[in-house]
Parts: C-alpha cells; sequence; structure tokens
DNA sequence: GTTTTCGGACGCTCAATTTC
DNA sequence: AAATTGAGCGTCCGAAAACT
C-alpha cells in the first residue's frame, strides 16, 4: 500500500488485517476506553485547568476560556478575542499548577522580550496581524496558542479555529451548521518508550551513567533507539521549549553528540512496543467521517481543504509492530534492504541533538503522502527521504515515527488527497475523521434524494482499534464538503505516481463497496450501482481492509479522470443532489454531535 | 489577485517511566 | 503515588501552486 495505510496493510499483513473485520467487536475496549478517557479527562482538566468539564469528552466546551462566543472574527484578524496565550489557564499563575510551566511561558512570553515595538500588544493578535513571521523578525516568538478542539471545518482546512462553536472561521464563511468540535483520537497505550534520562537526583549520580551522559534518548515504539528528540524534529527537552523548563533533570544532560546508535533492540529486555503482529494495528483502522454533508457544494471560500496532505501518521500507526512493516531494525526492512545507518541518512541535522541515532525511521514513508505511497508503497518510503527537503531531516529519521509533519495530517479528506490515507489498514492513518467502512457495518448515508431526512438514524459502523476491538464509528461526518473538482490540479494530483497501476485498479473496483471518501465522484459503472445493492454487499463481504481503501481509490479515479458525475458514492447519487445549496445540503449531513467516547476513539 | 494545497513547525496532552 | 519525561496527536502558519 501506498498512502498512509501502506505500510500496515502490506500484503504480508492482510491476514491479521482480517482480525480487523470482524464484526464482533469485543466489546470491552469501547466501553473501558471511554470510560478511561472520561477519567483521564476529568483528572487532566482538574489538574491542569482547575475545574472539571461535563459533556463531552471530546470537547472543551466553547467559552470554556471566556470566548466570546458571538465573535465572528475575521480569518486574519480573529484575535480580538482573549487569546489563550494570556487567558489560557495554564498560562495563569493562579490556574497553572505547575509553576515550572508557567516560567516556560514567561521565559517566551513576548512581552518579556526587550526591544519589542509589539511590545505591549497582544502576542496572538499581534501575530495575526503581522504574522509570526513578522513578528520573529521583530524579535519575538509569540507562542502560538491552539485551540484544544479545531472544529472540523478549520481542522480540515488547517486553518486556525477558535473556541467559540460556532467558530469565527465558519461563521465568516457560512459553516455555521456543520462547526463541531472536531474528535480527537485517544492516544494509545502500552507504548514502549524505553528509558528515560535519569532524573538529577538530589546529590547524586545518575543511575545509569549511559543514559544521562550522551544526552536525553529513548527508544522508538519500533525498538529503535534514538535521542529524545520529538519525531517531528523538535527537541523536546531542548532549552528554549516549554518541556525543557519544566525538566529539572534537563541540566544533566549533556546534549553534546552521542555516538550513534546500533539499529539495534536494546538488550535489555526491553521490546517493541507491541508485542502482538496484530495487536496495535488495529489502532489505524479507525472511525471515519462518512459522509460529506454536502455533495455539490459549489466552491466556496472558507473551505480550504487543507487536508490531504496530512496524510500519515507517524505515529499512530501500528505498523510498527507488524510483521514486515518495516519499522523495525529488527528484520523488519523489506527485502533486506537493511537501512543504512542512520547517520548516513540523515541530511546533516541540526545542532539539535536529535537524531543522531535514529534511524530511519520514515516508518510511513515519507512525507507527504503524495511521494510515498507511491512507488514504494509501503516499504519504499521507509528508506526514502522525504519528499520536500530535507532539512526536515529529523523527521524522516525518527525512530519511531514517521516524518515530521506527517503525523497528524491524517484527517484530511479533500478531494484529492483524502484519498491516499488510508486504507484499513493503517492505523495511524486512518484518521478517525476519515470515513471508514467499518467491519460489517453500513456507512452513513445520506438521504437518496440528497434530503434531509429527518429522523433518519445512519447505521453505526465500528471500527477495529488498536486492541482488536472495535469502537463504533461517528455516524457524522460534518465536513462541508464543497464540490470536487475533477482532479486536474493541485500539486496533490501528481497522478498515478501514487498507486501502482495493478493496485490502483484493484481499489478502483473496491471503491463501490465502500463508503465513499468524501468528494469523490464514482465512475460510471460504480455510480449505475444502486446504494442499496451498495450496502447489502457490505454486509456481505467485510471490506478489505488490506488493499482496498476508499481513499486510495479515490485517487486512483481522480488520477484517472474518470468521474463521470459530481456525485459521490454514498452520498446523494440523485441528478440533482449536485446542485443544492449549501444550505440544505448541509442541512442533510449535518450530523447530530458526537456522543462522547462514540467516534471511536476517543 | 485569489483560493487551495501542502510542508512542517509548533503546541498540548497524557501514558510511560522514574523517583520518592 | 507523585513527579517527570517525552512522544503521540493535534493545530495551523506561511509559502507555493492552481485557479480565475
Ligand atoms: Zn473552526
Ligand atoms: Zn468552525
Amino acid at each position: 500500500m501506498t498512502y498512509g495505510m501502506a505500510p500496515p496493510m502490506h500484503p504480508h499483513h492482510l491476514s491479521h488485517a482480517a482480525d480487523a473485520t470482524s464484526s464482533l467487536p469485543p466489546q470491552s475496549y469501547a466501553a473501558h476506553q471511554q470510560q478511561q478517557q472520561q477519567q483521564q479527562q476529568s483528572q487532566q482538566q482538574m489538574s491542569q485547568y482547575g475545574a472539571s468539564q461535563m459533556g463531552s469528552n471530546f470537547a472543551y466546551s466553547q467559552g470554556f476560556y471566556g470566548h466570546p462566543s458571538q465573535h465572528h472574527p475575521n480569518e486574519v484578524q480573529s484575535q480580538q478575542h482573549a487569546s489563550a496565550y494570556y487567558s489560557h489557564p495554564t498560562s495563569s499563575p493562579q490556574m497553572d499548577p505547575s509553576a515550572q510551566m508557567y516560567a516556560a511561558h514567561q521565559m517566551n512570553h513576548p512581552d518579556m522580550m526587550a526591544g519589542s515595538q509589539f511590545q505591549g500588544h497582544h502576542p496572538d493578535l499581534l501575530a495575526h496581524q503581522h504574522g509570526y513571521a513578522a513578528l520573529q523578525g521583530a524579535g519575538i516568538r509569540p507562542k502560538r496558542k491552539q485551540v484544544k478542539n479545531a472544529c472540523i471545518n478549520c481542522q480540515k482546512a488547517c486553518k486556525k479555529c477558535d473556541e467559540g462553536r460556532p467558530c469565527g472561521r465558519c461563521v465568516k464563511y457560512g459553516l455555521v451548521d456543520t462547526c463541531q468540535d472536531s474528535a480527537r483520537k485517544e492516544r494509545r497505550r502500552g507504548i514502549k518508550r524505553g528509558p528515560y534520562k535519569r532524573r538529577a537526583t538530589t546529590g547524586s549520580q545518575p543511575t545509569n551513567p549511559a543514559l544521562s551522559v550522551s544526552g536525553p534518548m529513548s527508544y522508538g515504539r519500533d525498538g529503535h533507539i534514538s535521542p529524545s528528540s520529538r519525531s517531528d524534529g523538535m527537541l523536546a527537552g531542548t532549552p528554549g521549549t516549554e518541556s525543557s523548563f519544566s525538566s529539572p533533570a534537563f541540566g544533566t544532560q549533556a546534549l553534546a553528540p552521542r555516538p550513534p546508535m546500533p539499529l539495534q533492540m536494546p538488550s535489555n529486555g526491553w521490546q517493541p512496543s507491541n508485542p502482538s503482529p496484530i495487536g496495535d494495528d488495529r489502532d489505524g483502522l479507525r472511525a471515519r467521517y462518512g459522509q460529506s454533508t454536502a455533495s455539490n457544494q459549489q466552491s466556496y471560500y472558507g473551505y480550504e481543504q487543507d487536508a490531504a496532505h496530512h496524510v500519515y501518521d507517524r505515529s499512530s500507526s501500528a505498523p510498527a509492530t507488524q510483521p514486515g512493516s518495516m519499522l523495525s531494525p529488527m528484520g523488519r526492512f523489506p527485502n533486506s534492504s537493511t537501512p543504512q545507518s542512520s547517520t548516513s541518512q540523515l541530511p546533516s541535522l541540526g545542532s539539535q541533538a536529535s537524531a543522531n541515532g535514529s534511524y530511519l525511521g520514515g516508518v510511513y514513508g515519507s512525507g507527504a503522502g503524495r511521494m510515498g505511497a507511491m512507488s514504494n508503497g509501503s516499504t519504499g518510503s521507509l528508506l526514502s527521504p522525504p519528499l520536500h527537503s530535507s532539512a526536515s531531516s529529523t523527521s524522516f529519521l525518527s525512530a519511531s515515527s514517521a516524518p515530521n509533519g506527517l503525523a497528524h495530517h491524517r484527517l484530511h479528506s479533500d478531494s484529492s488527497l483524502a484519498t491516499l490515507s488510508s486504507n484499513g489498514a493503517s492505523s495511524s492513518t486512518m484518521s478517525p475523521r476519515t470515513p471508514l467502512n467499518g467491519p460489517g457495518s453500513e456507512p452513513p448515508l445520506l438521504s437518496p434524494s440528497g434530503n434531509k431526512m429527518s429522523g433518519f438514524a445512519p447505521p453505526q459502523p465500528t471500527v477495529p482499534t488498536a486492541s482488536g476491538t472495535f469502537l463504533q464509528q461517528d455516524t457524522s461526518r460534518p465536513f462541508p464538503l464543497k464540490m470536487p473538482k475533477p482532479a486536474t490540479r493541485g500539486r496533490s494530483g501528481t497522478g498515478s505516481s501514487y498507486l501502482d497501476q495493478p493496485l490502483q485498479q484493484q481499489q478502483q473496483g473496491y471503491y463501490a463497496n465502500n463508503l465513499a471518501p468524501i468528494n469523490v465522484k464514482l465512475p460510471m459503472q460504480h455510480q449505475q450501482q444502486s446504494q442499496p445493492q451498495q450496502q447489502q454487499q457490505q454486509q456481505q463481504q467485510p471490506p478489505q481492509f488490506g488493499r482496498s481503501s476508499p481513499y486510495m481509490a479515490v485517487q486512483s479515479l481522480d488520477d484517472r479522470r474518470q468521474f463521470l458525475s459530481n456525485t459521490t458514492p454514498r452520498m446523494d447519487l440523485s441528478p440533482n443532489a449536485g446542485m443544492m445549496p449549501i444550505k440544505s445540503e448541509r442541512d442533510v449531513g449535518a450530523p447530530p454531535p458526537a456522543p462522547a467516547g462514540s467516534l471511536g476513539l476517543a
């Protein structure tokens, strides 16, 4: 496979993947996770924000930070509201449970920086008025404030959201109806992390000099040992970053380069994160939003379909443990093509300590999915450097993870790329936000006529989880999508290079049986198949996560320009569907707020 | 000139690990 | 059990490409 899902779906894994298709959700997981999550959430909220929050697990309720919900900011000047920079509880001395953290904030606080013409101004505001770059040029580097949960629209567009619901951006672009908190996937558990650097025990030497002397390092989940740099290239714990300040032990850590580490598992009995070959790899099979709420929306601004590019997931991916996943130095490299030593592949790393010993991580390929997928399918990616250049090296070296920036970029599903994402396989790549047919389940459907279906309750598909159990898919697929274009442009449209021809063909065929990606057009042959038929087939045959990704299929179709209509498979297939006004289309698709924890993932 | 796409820097959260 | 680490997962900036 290619694209995101690739690694996991390595043919070799298909058999395992089958497990994921089981229609009998082991049940415990979802409930368990949900419970856990609630606990954690509440715990965390209590501790970090000094208040517990009721309601959705995912959403920090709007206005939690005092954001004026009625604010209708302009995308560029949306910072009139109280920026979390200041209002965020963790930035508040009173609220912040961690003095260290507060200190860190202060260190980065723009106002703390001297000689700034921006001094005294709201950093966020400044940042948006002048741009972060501009501020940096002025010697200011405001800490970028993130909302805890971007709404689905902003998320998809990779644009700044705010705490309000509807958020300012949605208001601006008329996406109010679909402005909902996006669901967050739950972090996987059981991931071994290897030894942490020793803390500086008062008056004593580190217990394990070897670890502390050489600087922070850790074992990637795939068993690679690596400096504890962020997989995305950020050196966690480097001075200048918040985390570093919070680490009392930092001072004891030598940042000096340490000798390259052998690409081997530490022999301390530590094992790669998921011993089970199939174990965590289910993680990726997550629910995705099913369908566009607007099948044929006219393109309108605001909906910057910025999504697909973030297809790979450096993290979640379970592939790490999948046999053949290639993540591990332990003989998982395909074709015995042993990865070269990390260092040899490292594009010069910055001073940041980072990556030295790590290896190739390019687990999911290199960057952008686009390339990766590409030709080598899962494997290739491993050895290939990120598409882009360079500098970002660290990322691609990251042991346990895929290249920088890839990680999160999974949610997207836009016309051209979303596509790439997945195949069921992988975990990671399957964004919770991207639609996926759950085993034995049907994807949520829009009214056949494209009209609002009151009382229509789409079936709840389930998806395999990391632990092999299933979670319910959120039936909603809130993304308001604009009309898919005949994929003719876009960098992303790098054509069939994404997939191998054979693969494309396979996928093409598969597509009809799957939940269509958000805005994809079906080729005539598939269009002719009635929806009921599709549903039926779905029930009868379990999704082939292994190689048939709706997304991929989409991509292939896209590449071939074989679109014959504006309709999307799972959406409205009626003749007029395509021209429905935005509003009504949204009505159709406007999903009910996802029940806490239902997304599965979360 | 505008909109969309995309790479990737950066931030937050929280499970793993260490320390007490 | 508390403290801390540090990476999983997320947000979204800003530039380039595509479009109008
Ligand atoms: Zn938003
Ligand atoms: Zn919104």
